[in-house]
DNA sequence: TCTTGATTGACAGTATACTGTCAATTCCGC
DNA sequence: GCGGAATTGACAGTATACTGTCAATCAAGA
């Protein structure tokens, strides 16, 4: 006799963590950008501006390795944060292929200014849920990332960034 | 007196729900393309197929609202499943505007032999965790991707798809 | 019926995100 | 110091994801 039909439903996308997973990506990009519109910045963007901040004379190869970001789309990044003229990239005196990066004054202007938005974009995300309720989903989610760091094409390696300090003026 | 400094640091990235979702969806997707790999299938793409097979004839608008995706972007996602020889898209008797889409036999056979791999990646995703912590996990991200369902371009409006049965032959 | 407005699919343009390749350069073992 | 391996930035190619626009078409009201 025939196996019974599988009768797939919607539920074999709605109920999958990948569909969850992307549908909140797409929902935490939407408020990210309304609620930083004014000053045009992506949330890869920002990232990258925090990361540089942070290590200031840092690669590109290193920042790829800070903000878990491919290397490839990394460069239009890039190319597009020193167009609006918020970092500057340097040729290194001692490493002939590699190019520095630092923040331009309007750049950490730009930075600090933005800092409230980003504050409300993220508070927005989590907002219609109890408190205790983000403090769990938080907790949860950075454990799944942590635990799962390795399967990506670019691990997050904070580390990295260290590696730079004494070696490039 | 000068306020104390900003003090930016990869804190104001690393904790943040914004980036956590970024991550965890280039994890997600990594791990479905790996499980999926011999049958050439993206989570987009297979997230089409299944609404496609579950609404036989439904058109691309329609489409759009019930996988969540954006209309512009659905245009290719259809063409590469069209190219593939997955779908079909029949021009609609009633409305000489829409394309009504179908599953051809080969893109039915694709989809219940991917579904192991869509299954095997699923639970990769997850793994890490506890099976308490996995359910309240998935339970606290259905409830926010729900609660925020109007917040992207395109919500998710799952009932739409029932709008083209009677309508369209 | 006629005209206004909405819908549909298509397209252009921008921005992630990945795979793979390449030349220039640097590093490391010998 | 030399020759192969690794690194770096750049590029080509594919696939999401978004904004906006457009013509064709349909629907609904005056």
């Amino acid at each position: 006799m025939p196996s019974r039909p599988p009768d797939i439903t919607m539920d074999a996308v709605y109920t999958k963590p990948g569909y969850l997973f992307r549908r909140m990506q797409q929902i935490a990009v939407s408020i990210f950008v309304e609620e930083c519109r004014e000053f045009d910045l992506t949330p890869v963007q920002y990232a990258a501006l925090v990361a540089i901040q942070t290590h200031p004379g840092i690669d590109a190869t290193r920042l790829s390795a800070v903000i878990a970001f491919d290397r490839s789309t990394l460069g239009s990044v890039i190319e597009r944060l020193e167009s609006k003229g918020h970092i500057e990239r340097r040729p290194s005196a001692e490493d002939k292929r590699v190019k520095l990066l630092y923040l331009t004054r309007t750049g950490g202007a730009l930075l600090r200014a933005i800092m409230p938005a980003v504050d409300r974009a993220q508070a927005r995300m989590l907002a219609p849920l109890k408190a205790a309720d983000r403090k769990m989903l938080m907790a949860l989610l950075a454990q799944l990332v942590d635990l799962n760091n390795e399967v990506s094409r670019v691990p997050l390696r904070a580390e990295d960034a260290l590696e730079h300090l004494g070696k490039t003026g």
